[in-house]
RNA sequence: GCCAGCAUGGCGCAACUGGUAGCGCACCCGACUUGUAAUCGGGCGGUUGCGGGUUCGAGUCCCGCUGCUGGCUCCA
């Protein structure tokens, strides 16, 4: 809805006619005008063009949680009088507000300040926006040193322009002139104010019922560690209460399947302490969804031209002083293990010791296999995959799951061509990837181009340029979405990563495709061309699943643990309505065992309900029952997960049912 | 690595302000023999993550370590 304007009007004058009595998600809350967001009360030129924004569009929904954090703000100042404000922008589903606190918060600190932003909600405060000239803004922002400083990054004597001043710093203080927008009370005093750029919803009543805070968290004060550490609360908003049961159901949805929940809830896999941080260990069942998802790799990889190579998981560290990884990433690997050094008993050295490393990646063992005897142009491109188990000395902090973890195996292969063969390479490449991760069940994916950091990078403009290129044809040829990732290039080359989103909407880093000019170099890695001359490949390494953990994991929670039959690690279970009725069933498992079927007979004494209970949360995709009039008709009964059913199915048939959804790879 | 929180039998949880560990599921034994998500009864199982300290007494309070969770930073 657009409208023209009249002189002097603020921007709801113009649009009151149209939406008065709008309300939950068709609330004005700001309105844009000329393409910009502006207050509700803001005054509108002559021809400006109005249109509503209403709470429940994108810009709405920000708008609407900006205002939330202000509301968390003045709660928390009121309860923390030594609260120094950082910043408090709308994120993803929320908002966020950055304190400089002396006591961090507690979670009952949390909920206490939730109550007392429903009463600042109540009360019905009035954002009101006040342009401020630098030296009013310091003089009023006098006791906050934060907002102080962000002033001084964006005022006139510092082009803050086009500089990323802080993560989210720009709701604070953007471009243009500073403003302040003050929470007014009734009765016309002002309860809080806040250097901030705006809009704002026109009251703080906006934010209804449909608000709450979620955790707090340490952050440091403009996202870099050298800075001081603010305690962070979280909060999310809505435009309506239906929204936020909403979201509130979406985390459980995702709690429900959180994959580390999944693998103890389906005996997978565990994390012994014992072991450390990060180390995963996969029990059977864990073991065989890992097979299956290996076995049927290999055979596409072997299809696609691929050779297969083994390296060992430790090395002496010439070999990544050759490759560069610890000039680069030794903060990232496992320190070294000093073997073999000889001393005397007076300590003099009489031999030197040596220095081992776990491999933090498989590329320079496989460069030494590429270099062990001399290549011709007519073996490229030679196609050397391993799934080779990787050890990487993650932070602390970050480990999780299987998604970070200290000891991974990865799908890993590096492809030596020439550069003509680079572009013709690269999109075949891309099909392969693409069609294989289909495969596993994912469909939904986009692509992102990291290019190249000139800070964090080795190698000529040109090599790069060039990489970038065929990288960006590749994308280009698939049809997908390209995302561009300025800066996000490893040191050695630019990469296409594939996006997948997953069945609640998440979006996983899968696979990463990388072009590489550097390690060819650095290992001196030539073929004699058809002319005679020794040429360098070009080298690309990629990985489908990343890591094979990490996957594991991200179908896991992508199945929500239900795996299409082909990947289940108990396809079928038989279940005999009574103890007469289990031989049936024996034999029908025999002739399933016979097709390579993972099939087991549950003749506990357990009762069938129960048997039924068990195994559909143990998520088998086909409960196979019989009673007396299966085993007269020589048939079964199909029980799905969902708890359909399918009954008296011929044993023939049956059996060709559950062969026929493994080897199709279907999901039942 | 940083901040905060957490750690009780295989799993999920309980034990008021410190008074010497309890429940459900799983597991084992027995009875029951049943047509689509929990049959009944009995039993086993924990020196409360590890190490110190305070106290007459510590699951509970204090310190250190390990691990986990949520963020921040990082992620070749």
């Amino acid at each position: 809805m657009e409208r023209r304007v009249p002189r002097g009007a603020t921007a709801w004058q113009v649009l009151e006619g149209d939406h008065r009595g709008g309300r939950g998600d068709d609330a004005v809350v700001v309105a844009r005008v000329g393409g910009d967001l502006r207050d509700l009360d803001a005054e509108v030129a002559e021809g400006d063009v109005v249109e509503a924004v209403t709470a429940g569009s994108p810009d709405g929904l920000a708008v609407l949680r900006h205002s939330a954090a202000h509301v968390l703000a003045q709660a928390v100042q009121a309860a923390r009088p030594d609260a120094r404000l950082g910043i408090g922008p709308p994120v993803t589903d929320g908002f966020y507000y950055d304190f400089d606190v002396e006591v961090p918060f507690t979670p009952e600190d949390l909920q206490g300040l939730q109550k007392a932003m429903g009463r600042i909600v109540k009360e019905g405060q009035r954002f009101r926006r006040r342009v401020v000239t630098e030296d009013e803004a310091r003089a009023e922002l006098a006791d906050e040193p934060y907002k102080l400083e962000l002033i001084g990054l964006k005022g006139p004597g510092g082009s803050g322009a086009g500089e990323e001043v802080a993560e989210g710093a720009s709701v604070e203080v953007g471009g243009g002139e500073l403003t302040i927008y003050e929470n007014v009370r009734r009765d016309g005093s002002v309860a809080w104010r806040d250097l901030c750029r705006g809009p704002h919803a026109p009251s703080t009543k906006a934010l209804g019922n449909a608000f709450a805070l979620t955790r707090s968290a340490a952050a440091y004060w403009r996202g870099d560690q050298a800075n001081a550490q603010l305690q962070r609360v979280y909060g999310t908003a809505w435009a309506t209460k239906e929204g936020l049961t909403a979201y509130v159901e979406r985390l459980a949805e995702a709690e429900r399947r959180d994959h580390r929940r999944l693998g103890t809830e389906l005996d997978l896999f565990s994390f012994p302490d014992e072991i450390g941080s990060g180390l995963a260990v996969f029990h059977p069942r864990g073991g065989v969804v890992r097979r299956e998802m290996e076995d049927y790799s290999r055979r596409r990889h072997e299809e696609s031209g691929y050779s297969f190579v083994t390296t060992p998981h430790i090395t002496k560290k010439d070999l990544f002083e050759t490759s560069g990884h610890l000039d680069w990433y030794a903060d990232g690997m496992f320190p070294p293990m000093h073997l073999d050094e000889v001393r005397d008993a007076d300590g003099t050295l009489r031999r030197q010791g040596q220095d081992y490393y776990l491999k933090p990646m498989n590329c320079p063992f496989h460069n030494l296999v590429y270099r062990s005897r001399g290549r011709s142009y007519r073996e490229l491109p030679l196609r050397l995959f391993e799934f080779g188990t990787v050890y990487r000395y993650e932070k602390s902090g970050v480990v999780h799951g299987l998604t970070r973890v200290r000891g991974m195996t990865q799908d890993d292969a590096h492809i030596y061509c020439t550069r003509e063969q680079m572009a013709a390479e690269l999109g075949s490449l891309l099909d392969f990837v693409l069609g294989l991760l289909r495969d596993y069940g994912l469909d939904d994916f986009y692509l992102e181009l990291s290019t190249r950091n000139p800070d964090k990078s080795i190698g000529s403009d040109a090599d790069w340029e060039e990489a970038t290129e065929a990288l960006r044809h590749a994308a280009g040829t698939s049809g997908l979405e390209l995302v561009p990732d300025p800066g996000g290039a490893a040191f050695y080359g630019p990469k296409i990563s594939v996006q997948a989103r997953d069945a609640i909407g998440r979006t996983w880093q899968m696979s990463t495709i990388q072009v590489d000019f550097q390690l060819p170099q650095r290992f001196e890695l030539e073929y004699q061309a058809a002319d005679g001359t020794r040429q360098r490949p070009v080298m690309i390494h990629r990985a489908l699943f990343g890591s094979i953990e990490r996957f594991f994991g991200v179908l896991l929670e992508h199945y929500a643990g239900a795996f299409p039959p082909w990947l289940a690690p108990v396809q079928v279970v038989g279940i005999p309505v009574a103890g007469d009725f289990a031989p049936h069933l024996h034999d029908v498992a025999a002739r399933l065992r016979a097709q390579g079927v993972r099939v087991e007979v549950d003749d506990s004494d357990d009762r069938m309900q129960k048997k039924i209970r068990t195994h559909t949360k143990q998520k088998v995709p086909f409960l196979l029952i019989a009673g007396a009039e299966d085993v007269e008709k020589g048939a079964v009964s199909f029980r799905f997960r969902d708890g359909s059913q399918d009954n008296g199915v011929p044993v023939d048939e049956a059996v060709a049912r559950v062969v026929e959804a493994v080897r199709t790879r279907a999901q039942v």
